[in-house]
DNA sequence: TCTGGGGTCCTAGGACCC
DNA sequence: TCTGGGGTCCTAGGACCC
């Protein structure tokens, strides 16, 4: 038996949704952020390849977008429309395999058991024939033998590509690059790793797993030797998995002086949340506060619940509990999540 | 650059108990 | 009067991802 995992990833995702309902837009820099006002604070969910490559991407700031392309296209996230596109496309792969990993609403891992002629790329094409049909979006597949060297193949896809990235070329193809080329280890791990004399995705291959758990702690130390091999679970986990926690957070477009201001909204989330509860059939175990000061230090207070419940006064209260231990100071985010019970 | 909103998982320290 | 080892729960925060 083989066993393949493929990535699928949708190109540009929430511009190409877009593009599609306003073809007119087609070849411009399209960018699709915050309520679709650059002079607000918020930042760019997703920019179209034209955009890209006059500097924005995902993550800037929208008023540095409209410095520095002042005349592109600006659109409001508009989640119930991607959630629909997201749907058509996820059942779309649905009719390849039962065995769909959802992560998020652009991207999946399909698990394919021996295909035909132990051809995973015939079978990636004919994914992305179905999801253009279905939707009109295009895809990149990435080809592995589990799902961390099918994520990262998948880039060497992009755009509309498929790529298989395997035991036999992973070192041909990252051995040399910065272990933050892989799939979980970000800017800070990275620069962790540096101090230990790690800098590429070779030497952590190589590293010794017991100088990596001193540094990362037990389950840590261990899995970034193993993805700087390229080893990782060929199990595709079955989507929907079970949410562990639900939370609603907001950024004011002005930063929050009053103190009772500041409360008012902390009520207003834990409401809102609860509500949510009610309506997800969970109990809440636990609630956590989010408080951002200005200008951006961030900090969390939790309280466990005297018993899950969906109760609105329970979670205002443990919200108001938590709340209770801040420092009066000027506020630009306030957020309010509920853990919900297992 | 002046930094969203939705999440998940892991670590570490202190409290508390046996 | 100076002190163990293990286990679990709670809390805060870090890091990462889409």
């Amino acid at each position: 038996m083989t066993r393949w995992v493929l990535h699928v990833d949708l190109d540009q995702f929430l511009a190409a949704v877009e593009v599609l309902r306003h073809p007119e837009l087609a070849g411009l820099a399209v960018v699709v952020g915050g309520d679709g006002d650059p002079t607000k604070r918020g930042v760019v969910s997703t920019a179209s390849y034209e955009a890209r490559a006059l500097g924005v991407g995902s993550g800037t700031p929208l008023r540095t977008a409209a410095k520095r392309i002042p005349d592109a296209v600006f659109l409001p996230v508009d989640r119930p429309h991607y959630e629909a596109a997201s749907a058509t496309v996820m059942a779309a792969l649905h009719e390849v395999t039962d065995e769909v990993e959802e992560l998020g609403w652009d991207e999946a891992f399909l698990g394919i058991d021996d295909p035909p002629d132990d051809d995973p790329e015939a079978v990636a094409r004919d994914v992305q024939r179905r999801v253009l049909a279905a939707s009109g979006l295009h895809c990149s597949v990435g080809i592995g033998r589990n799902r961390l060297q099918a994520k990262i193949a998948t880039d060497y896809g992009k755009p509309a590509g498929v790529f298989r990235l395997t035991a036999a070329t992973w070192f041909d193809l990252l051995g040399d690059l910065p272990p933050s080329a892989l799939w979980g280890i970000g800017g800070k791990t990275s620069t962790k790793l540096a101090e230990l004399g790690i800098a590429t995705v070779r030497d952590l291959a190589g590293a010794d797993v017991e100088a990596l758990s001193a540094r990362f702690g037990p389950t840590t130390g261990p899995w970034l030797q193993r993805i700087g091999a390229g080893r990782d679970s060929a199990a595709v986990r079955e989507s929907p998995r079970e949410r562990r926690s639900l939370g609603r957070e907001v950024t004011y477009q002005q930063d929050l002086h009053d103190w009772d201001d500041v409360r008012a909204q902390v009520v207003e989330l834990a409401t809102r949340v609860a509500g949510e509860v009610a309506e997800s059939g969970r109990d809440a175990v636990r609630v956590v506060l989010k408080v951002r000061f200005v200008p951006f230090t961030t900090r969390t207070s939790s309280r466990v619940l005297p018993e899950p419940t969906t109760s609105a006064t329970a979670i205002e209260q443990a919200a108001l509990e938590a709340f209770a231990r801040f420092e009066p100071r000027a506020v630009r985010l306030v957020g309010v999540r509920a853990e919900l019970s297992r």
